[in-house]
DNA sequence: GAGTGGTCTAGACCACGCA
DNA sequence: GCGTGGTCTAGACCACTCT
């Protein structure tokens, strides 16, 4: 279960100093980290092994490479974070960013659920955020977010929230997503949701339940979305 | 469109070289490639060079690389393509890998969809596979297969045909499968889905849209997959 | 012990962005 | 022209596998 490699590469133990570094917020998203010749110098390793540290972190694209420029780290825009993330396109195939709208926003004890996703204590308390999201000013997609209280303390005072939530996370709780993970239903619609969404009793609705993993592995919000593919289908590259 | 980047590193030559030797059968699916040594001398390039056009070829999943024995052709088994490109999951969260049943085959004249989707030529003739796939021995997935009979020529006189087809892809056509992309709807059942299924009409229905693609970029296979999500969901991770 | 991939170093030169 | 990342080399040593 917990490999102890008994060997640990310098390259390695570089790339957590920077992961550090940068999950502490010592460099800032968008800020250049020192040039590799500093970092080498600074830590008493060769160019190469700063290198390679930093090659992993590219790959997994917690930093930004430019050449002639310098390395950055990685910033969640809201653009970038909705491109990455959210599947979303158009039945001809064209990638579809939607805009969100409104939202509620309420306080209350985690369930059992939402304690074992979240890896959350028995009295854990979470915030849920309901709200819709748009296609050409058109209410297509039912969203409902699950967080914990302990790491997003206040967010419930900062609506409006923004369409990506997910560079809120990183500017103003320092919590970073590197990956979801998301599992896909085919069900009815309910009767609260045709409502919303403008579609008849009997429709099918595609159910994406979503887990987003922070840097440091743990998972930190549940997502529940649910759309017609009517108008919208969800598009996915394997590799 | 086209970018000539005018400029083409060493590595990356080195690369296609390798690629190349692969796509033609010149190291076979889990033959050993030779040394980074021996390679290097070869090509009259450092190994250090060698090796970065290897680890962007492991990174592809391309070959594999196991310290003390050497660098490996990977060799898409039954069961590896399985877990890698079939995404089906219990609704419990652990993955499931379906069986094939059965299956009927026939030729016919390609639909200007496929010719567009395929990149075919008017008169281009495909083979169409449809079959059932279980889960623990109760049909769950109905799956409708399209290859080019030019790609595949006799793959309608190899009945029964293997659970996954992209072992047979590569062994005995020499196309290896490295990515899908797949559009997933919800939509109702139809009726002769519902009679296979075992579901009642009015069902929803989870539908995978696929094409397969190659190493060299051509998109070679369609498949579409119509699944209840009451037995089995659609889990995948975005990173 | 021999052979393989994996790590680490030091140094040279190239391509790129910017002032 | 300078500083950045990107490529390439040559060589040393380490970790792993098999004989």
């Amino acid at each position: 279960m917990d490999e102890t490699p008994g060997f640990r590469p310098l390259y390695r133990q570089v790339y957590d100093y920077l992961v550090r570094q940068i999950a502490t917020g010592v460099w800032r998203p968008a800020e250049a980290l020192p040039s590799e010749q500093d970092l080498a110098g600074e830590l008493g390793v060769s160019q190469g092994t700063v290198r390679k540290a930093l090659d992993v972190m590219a790959a997994e694209q917690l930093v930004e490479r430019r050449q002639g420029k310098g390395t950055f780290v990685a910033e969640q825009t809201q653009e970038r974070a909705l491109f990455r993330f959210f599947r979303w396109a158009y039945p001809s195939g064209q990638r579809a960013i939607p805009t969100s709208m409104g939202g509620t926003v309420r306080r209350r004890p985690s369930s059992s659920d939402e304690q074992r996703k979240l890896h959350l204590r028995e009295n854990a308390k979470v915030i849920e955020i309901g709200r819709m999201r748009l296609i050409d000013g058109k209410p297509t997609i039912v969203e409902t977010i699950v967080v914990p209280v302990m790491l997003f303390p206040d967010i419930d005072k900062r609506v409006p929230l923004p369409n990506s939530l997910y560079s809120l996370y990183q500017s103003a709780y320092g919590i970073n997503i590197v990956a979801v993970e998301e599992e896909v239903r085919a069900e009815l619609v309910r009767k609260d949701d045709a409502k919303k969404l403008n579609l008849t009793v009997g429709s099918p609705l595609l159910r994406i339940d979503r887990v987003a993993i922070a840097l440091d592995g743990s998972r930190v919000e549940l997502r529940v979305s649910r759309c017609s593919t009517r108008d919208l289908i969800y598009a996915v590259t394997i590799r």
